[in-house]
RNA sequence: GGAGAAAUGGCAGAGUGGUCGAAUGCGGCAGUCUUGAAAACUGUUGAGGGUCACACCUCCGGGGGUUCGAAUCCCUCUUUCUCCGCCA
């Protein structure tokens, strides 16, 4: 959620940056402005009525103490018309600061200035590839296939037990998975992010925190016994870590990582492409999420998108890096980029990880802020980004890593699985 | 799930109708002293709105009510603790 006083005194630009989403935002932050204006002037009036009868209150009291109980009651009566007043405005400024909030809510975060504009993924900015395209040999086959030939993931067991878009893993396929998972811990871990093991139920505030609610609920599975919601990724427990929280500045930068399963409806998305493991509706994934000082955020995106390609190329995976386009940008960022990795067995590019920087966007909903050197309690940037999802880089690893003998482990992590062939 | 108790500032903990945004202790910060540190002493130390700055307003788990006036009384929700039940 945008700040008032940011929109106010930005209003050009962020108008014009909305445009990179394709956005028409003028009438918006005119409403917003306005909103908060009529916000300033009622609260103003009922600060003034509340004073005057607290004023009263306490003249009533000090006649009361000094026995003049006649003159204490004539006072009284001036008291009612006050709270009548008092009521009235407080009811026009709960409205008021409704409304306001309802319209902040559908604002996204202004994107970067380096966000490219354009409306579909199409219109995202390559900046980097790297690694080699593997040849593979005659009769190469997609993952959902290799899966089936070697046994290692079982489609069809999901769907009995569950439903579509949930696949059970098996034999060395598990171990596998479980070895990634490892992998990516350790990999964050020496990096300098500190390992939690977070709920993968959260409750309204926090899907509040960090976004996804009150307008993406459909994304989410909900338990409504408990009013509780199935994660759609650690970054709502994880950011949610900080929500009403003033750290010191001190403790800058802070870095978390977490392995989670997600949990994710995907409503309206079937067809060619959800196949195998491309989409599904509960999969696993290790995350990253940091909390920087405001000046130091797009360095240590940076940092993140490093430390993203330093793992792929130690998998010797083919990948790209993308800088999202307005279209493609996430509600709630001002910066992302996406890693794709490509499948060759497939011949398309999967995306892996997002990383992304909010700066202010989800610290302004979680009240996250850091007492600053001037000792003010200023909003803190938050980042997040995936190292990594696990099915699509499971995949790529099946597809480009399979040979006419089986299907080979990359090296790094064969001390985590204890086999180098799948076969 | 049943019965009972509780929820106050970073923490501990007073406060049961008016001058309480809230005693006191600890912690934090600043200063005095010291070569430096510790100790001791002195001061300071919640958040939000509002203002050029003051004033002023709101907040004692959340919501509602009683009252001229609520941290304090009533209702309700949530959470925590204790006992019982169930249980990985």
């Amino acid at each position: 959620m945008l700040q008032v006083p940011f929109i106010r005194e930005n209003k050009d630009l962020v108008i014009s940056r909305m445009e990179k989403r394709n956005i028409d935002a003028t009438s918006m932050i005119n409403d917003v402005i306005a909103l908060d204006e009529d916000r300033k002037r009622i609260q103003t009036e009922l600060d003034n009525t509340l004073a005057e009868s607290n004023a009263i209150s306490k003249e009533i009291g000090n006649l009361y103490k000094t026995g003049q109980a006649q003159k204490a009651n004539v006072l009284k009566e001036k008291t009612s018309q006050l709270k009548e007043t008092s009521k009235e405005l407080n009811d026009t400024l709960n409205s008021t600061v409704e409304s306001l909030t309802q319209l902040l809510y559908k604002i996204p975060n202004v994107p970067n200035e380096t966000v490219p504009k354009g409306s579909t993924e199409d219109d995202n900015e390559e900046i980097f590839k790297e690694g080699d395209i593997p040849v593979l040999h005659d009769g190469a086959l997609p993952h959902w296939e290799l899966a089936k030939k070697y046994d290692i993931i079982d489609f069809e067991l999901g769907n009995k037990i569950t439903g579509a878009g949930f696949p059970v893993y098996k034999g060395k396929g598990a171990r596998l998975q479980r070895a990634l998972i490892a992998y990516f811990l350790d990999k964050n871990t020496a990096a300098g992010y500190t390992e939690y093991q977070l709920p993968l139920l959260v409750n309204e505030a926090s899907g509040f925190g960090t976004g996804q609610l009150p307008d993406k609920e459909g994304q989410m599975y909900h338990v409504g016994e408990d009013n509780l919601y199935l994660i759609p990724t650690a970054e709502v427990p994880g950011t949610n870590i900080f929500r009403d929280t003033i750290v010191d500045e001190s403790e800058l930068p802070i870095g978390i990582t977490g392995y989670t399963p997600c949990f994710r409806r995907e409503a309206g998305s079937y067809g060619a492409h959800v196949r195998g493991l491309n989409r599904l509706h509960q999969f696993d994934k290790v995350e990253i999420l940091r909390v920087e000082h405001p000046s130091q955020s797009y360095k240590a995106l940076d940092g993140m998108v490093e430390h993203v390609k330093g793992i792929l190329q130690e998998l010797k995976l083919p990948y790209r890096i993308l800088r999202l386009c307005g279209g493609d940008l996430g509600f709630t960022s001002a910066l992302t980029f996406d890693f794709e990795l490509f499948s060759t067995a497939q011949d398309r590019w999967l995306e892996i990880s997002s990383v992304s920087n909010f700066e202010t966007f989800q610290a302004n909903r979680l009240k996250l802020r850091f007492k600053n050197a001037e000792g003010k309690n200023e909003l803190a940037h938050t980042l997040n980004g995936s190292s990594l999802a696990l099915p699509r880089v499971l995949a790529g690893i099946l597809e480009n890593y399979q040979t006419e003998d089986g299907i080979v482990i990359p090296e790094v992590l064969q001390p985590y699985t204890g086999f180098k062939i799948i076969d």
